[in-house]
DNA sequence: ACCAATGCGGTCAGTTTCTGTCCGGAATCC
DNA sequence: GGATTCCGGACAGAAACTGACCGCATTGGT
């Protein structure tokens, strides 16, 4: 009967909602006798999802930690929350995890009601970017999610494609993977236009759209997707290797930046600092809240970047009345 | 039966997983008949879940969007994925989600696998913080989600508390409701140890234990907790509103600045740029990456604190050889 | 120490429904 | 037109679910 799953699945529910519940309370929420409710949790036990139970006047059932995640069920708000922290996960760049972080969204994403797809967009506009300069190019979370669609279930995709030339040009391919490596997004797939396996960045494609199913697996001339993508890519990422010497103590320093680098004492009064980024503003952004002195070790290019920075700030005043209202 | 039930939950967990299938493929992976599948199939539809099919030599099931979510089944690492990016979500202070997100967090933690809790730990030291300043104090997500799972299920926690004076206390409480306000979290909860409602701010609660639970529900002094913590915090945030007219053309500006910011054009070479921010330290950054010239509309504060900026990178050379090795 | 509240699980009989096997029909793609 | 695929009715036997009843164990408070 219908009744019976469906049953054991609001009881599933029920037990992730809430804590504590006695016997009857679950009984009456789901119009069945109690007997029928413990057996109804003997079931879920079966299934190995770890219900336990307490006796006593303070007892009731509730839904422990196991070997296994139960099905989330999940209401609206939960819903959209969930995504827009996948979609700042996959656009983050976390090793480890931004892989994940896609496929979960393309999953969640397939399935979600397009009421819950229009919050999230609206909301996605006041998510923060995840990287301030241009060097990293975000990517629209939803193309992200088309494409990690597309690999899953073997689906060809119509792409039109900017290349490094600035050249435009539309294809059909057969989608392999999605590779992060460094801050971006490529995909490893069978370009059918020109029978050959290549890596496009996916910032690069505007508009993807399926175009059918395809059967037989190519095989990839890498051992994985990681290593083809990586061997393709001849740019070598710039990605500056900062280094500086602070007038401050180790302590001072690293309650200012935090955990975004790493901070060695050299002595009582000057610490090293190590950060990495993709540009220079990030490193002024973190050397100017230190409120400290400090000398360049490397890169080079960072003094005169900072001192451009020096010179506008240093010219910066405040508008007069005048200018405030017209130029 | 168990099978029955629990088969209806593997294919929608396959059908999560992939999005095409045969009825002959879901008949062997489930080891019933396709008859039986068929009917399955109708039971997922009656409770509500869309599987759409296609008959044809293309054709198969797919689960597609429909009204409500279906229960998630999620394996390892997208679970995973979910919480990280869940306690980014919760720290992040994004209105409108954080609240959602923590809730969720509740729900996830308290069934996840204890080997997935440690992965998250140990992605968590990767992860970085939400914000940079010192303004914003991070809050362990554990002791969110512990807090809020009291909340939700009405237990009373032991808490070591810190008042703004820096005074220790260990207090009873019955938890209400996490409030975030601002970029900080706050708990409306009764405390037992002084008869009356107070709010905590969540980053000064060191620990908390949960210590049974409590039946009856107090009222709360106030139209909601929103409210109630509101009106508890005598400390105004300083919330620096800024304001600067830019020597570049909107377009650029926008380019710069992206979503962090709202720009208009004042004429075809200044722009009015105005920000919100805690510190302000964050403006800095983004006017430093404007590459333009500027003048600072508000606050005033903002001036000497770029002139300072300025002083110091002003200031800034390269180490010598010497200087790299000893001090 | 006792009592109330709660969960546990056995048994039983009646009802429900689930399953596999037939079948003809319809839609889709080549 | 043929192959493939999904659809859903009918049927019979097997399996299960359900509610009712029971005595028992555990917990917490009085």
């Amino acid at each position: 009967m219908a009744t019976t799953s469906s049953r054991t699945l609001r009881l599933l529910s029920l037990l992730q909602n809430h804590r504590h519940w006695s016997g009857d309370d679950l009984a009456r929420r789901l119009e069945v006798s109690v007997r029928t409710v413990r057996r109804d949790v003997e079931r879920l036990r079966d299934l190995g999802y770890p219900v336990e139970a307490a006796p006593g006047v303070d007892g009731g059932y509730q839904l422990a930690a196991g070997a296994v995640m139960p099905p989330l069920v999940l209401d609206d708000d939960e819903a959209v929350a969930i995504v827009v922290g996948l979609q700042a996960g996959a656009q983050a760049g976390i090793e480890g995890i931004a892989e994940s972080s896609v496929r979960a969204l393309a999953k969640v994403a397939h399935v979600m009601p397009t009421r819950l797809r229009r919050r999230v967009d609206a909301l996605r506009t006041m998510t923060v970017p995840a990287a301030w300069s241009d060097a990293a190019a975000p990517v629209d979370p939803e193309r992200l999610t088309t494409i990690a669609q597309a690999c899953r279930d073997s689906e060809r995709l119509e792409i039109s494609y900017t290349d490094k030339a600035g050249r435009h040009s539309t294809r059909e391919i057969e989608p392999h993977r999605l590779v992060l490596l460094g801050r971006r997004w490529y995909l490893a797939a069978y370009d059918l236009s020109r029978h050959d396996w290549r890596s496009f960045r996916v910032d690069r494609i505007q508009t993807a759209t399926t175009a059918g199913t395809f059967r037989t697996q190519r095989k990839l001339p890498a051992k994985d997707a990681l290593a083809f993508v990586r061997s393709g890519i001849e740019e070598s990422f710039p990605g500056f290797t900062i280094e500086v010497i602070v007038e401050a103590d180790v302590a001072t320093v690293r309650a200012a930046v935090g955990r975004w680098a790493t901070v060695e004492a050299r002595d009582d009064e000057h610490t090293v600092l190590r950060m990495t980024s993709d540009s220079l503003d990030w490193p002024a952004l973190a050397l100017g809240s230190l409120g400290a002195d400090f000398t360049v070790v490397s890169p080079p290019e960072l003094v005169p970047h900072l001192h451009a920075w020096a010179a506008r700030f240093g010219r910066v005043v405040l508008a007069t009345e005048d200018e405030q209202r017209t130029p």
